[in-house]
DNA sequence: CATGAATGAGACTTCATTCAT
DNA sequence: GATGAATGAAGTCTCATTCAT
């Protein structure tokens, strides 16, 4: 009948259900970047989104759902916009220094949602005060580096090091790198950016 | 008769101002370590510590400043441990190389503390939702780290770079290196800390 | 089964926003008047108006909002019921007596009304400690005062005297008396009424 | 042994403990009259008297023991400083005018005296909600007042009238006018007192 | 589908009072 | 006698969640 791809007549209860849910999401977002976890109440919330406090209900089973749907759903999005823009095919040093460029931007172009992922990774919790949002929350990233660094290893463009070691590094340079940015405004991301390349690419050791 | 579920109302010890101070501080770092900071409530604290919850008020003007305490002892603790077993005067990749040790220790020996910390500084506002804490937080270690890194350049043991981004990144690549060795007790954290310290002093780029 | 000492669990009735106002209103009234200002909590306020405590939140922006508004709505109500009541086209002096014969029945009406707006002009402060309510709170009913005691010094009815003193003495004596009605409930409002227009209206003076 | 009226060793213990309930007292009395009831915690009253909160227990029996002692103190002390000053033999309007000059003079020299024996009186209960201090608390000045009266009429001064009405009526227009003199203290209290002893005299219906 | 009135648990905080020192 | 550390009850207030409309 109608072709999936393009339904000329998509169930509009769907598309405004997640119209709506993306509203919520959004506000929930800002919401976390400006005032933090505590401050992220479901009334507030409902109130920036410009919908009723009832309504989230209607939308995700409660808070913590609604925040793990924010997590995923920022997590999704921001992993998706930089590997839109890497080229994996170049020599694997060319791939990294471009990767991180695109990082760099993002906090520009995305910090609330960057800070709005770390609140809740950090006070998202299990009912018995266990983290919802583990570590291994880095798990996928972390081992797409390493395939990225083997693939390096491989072509001879980098030499041999411990990949976990480094996948671990890499994102922890990064993610002092865009607290940073945010923190000062006033640096260039770019250059913060190839200058973090060289020294992970080059080391600091003379000679 | 006797209630096995309620403690047998302890015998009112009267303490030093000092002891008692860190007997809450050091209750509500367990808190925060355990179930992050939201479930960190007083009524917790208080009960861990075993005194009554009137008594934090005794103490700490509040909430904010009880966390604020928790935050500023444990950071100076933490610098202390770490400063009092270097030996400066040795080259700088020495130094260095012993850093991440020592640091890499403390996620065993200090977990608690350095999870309260984190917690506490993504979490501490001003009643107007703005960072109590800001990430200028970390501006004195960065200042230590850049005197240490042009002391190398100086004495020729490390090449040229931008010593501020370095700095940033040393710091972002121990704040991993602590997330992970806690979320992976299975690692070894000498080993960890050395291979941190090769990748970091000698870079990745091969020849 | 069924637990006398706690009512059973009401059926959560949904009221229009003016009604419950009221209702509450009315029940910080009750508990105003009976117990004073420090009994009345918004706990007990909440439980005599069977309401949970929540939804004081959702008409009132706390408990100072709650006690202006009982203090506004009080003092309205009573201005209005005496004035309606009034025909101020007769002589001054019939209008003192007449005035006075319905303020002596609000002592027997509105009994409550009148001591809790007594209780928050005593009690409801400023953060800092300053009154909230001021004298001047009588300052509405001097000048009304004023003006009723010039006409009946143009007409003749009245001598010549201070109408600010005046105002301020009729207003005392009435408090007087309607402190007195309360705590003497034998004695005959009317009759008491009648002999304080004389009073006032006479003086004491022999000759 | 000794003369009772001038103990020549007088108990120091004794004395020192009345300076004692006196500095205690007259803490109370300040905190009342400028933060109201509710504010006038035993903390603020001990921290003011620059006594250790715990000593309060030595010399009263606790909150409402001190009150109590508070009011009775100040009552006695008012009455007497009022009687001390004035002729009784007098005839009674030229009694009248000169009482009213004295208790107008008390709104300077006594504000807060006057004002913290209002707030006990509004403000002290019994455990149960009901008033400690009755408006009998009057009745000893209202029964002065109506001897004053009776002899007035006994002696032809003044003329036949209710004498309990105007005893009322009498304390009323004093409380009236402290109360105006103290929220206003551009106006003159003596000349205050003259415009109402004339008032109360002589009646304000003209002829 | 959507609203927001209503609830109840739990948070922070204050304060009279007790008691070890 | 005097102190102030310590307690426990009660208060104000917030918030996730439910449910009548």
């Amino acid at each position: 009948m109608a072709d999936p791809s393009s339904p000329p007549a998509a169930p509009r209860r769907r598309l405004a259900e997640d119209e709506r849910r993306r509203q919520i999401i959004a506000a929930a977002i800002e919401e976390l970047a400006e005032g933090g976890y505590e401050r992220a109440s479901l009334t507030r919330i409902a109130a920036r989104a410009g919908v009723s406090k009832g309504l989230i209900w209607h939308y995700f089973s409660g808070k913590d759902d609604l925040m793990e749907s924010v997590a995923s759903a920022t997590a999704t999005a921001i992993r998706e916009r930089i590997a839109s823009r890497l080229d994996l095919t170049e020599p694997v040093p060319a791939v990294i220094r471009a990767a991180l460029r695109h990082v760099a931007r993002l906090s520009v172009d995305h910090r609330a949602e960057l800070v709005a992922l770390t609140h809740i990774a950090h006070n998202l919790r299990h009912p018995d005060g266990s983290p919802r949002l583990t570590p291994d929350h880095y798990e996928a990233s972390y081992r797409a580096q390493e395939v990225l660094f083997r693939r390096g290893q491989a072509e001879g463009t980098l030499r041999d090091f411990d990949t976990r070691v480094m996948a671990i590094t890499y994102q922890g340079s990064i993610d002092a790198m865009l607290a940073h940015l945010q923190a000062h405004p006033e640096v260039d991301p770019e250059s913060y950016a190839d200058q973090l390349a060289e020294l992970l690419l080059d080391g600091i050791k003379s000679a």
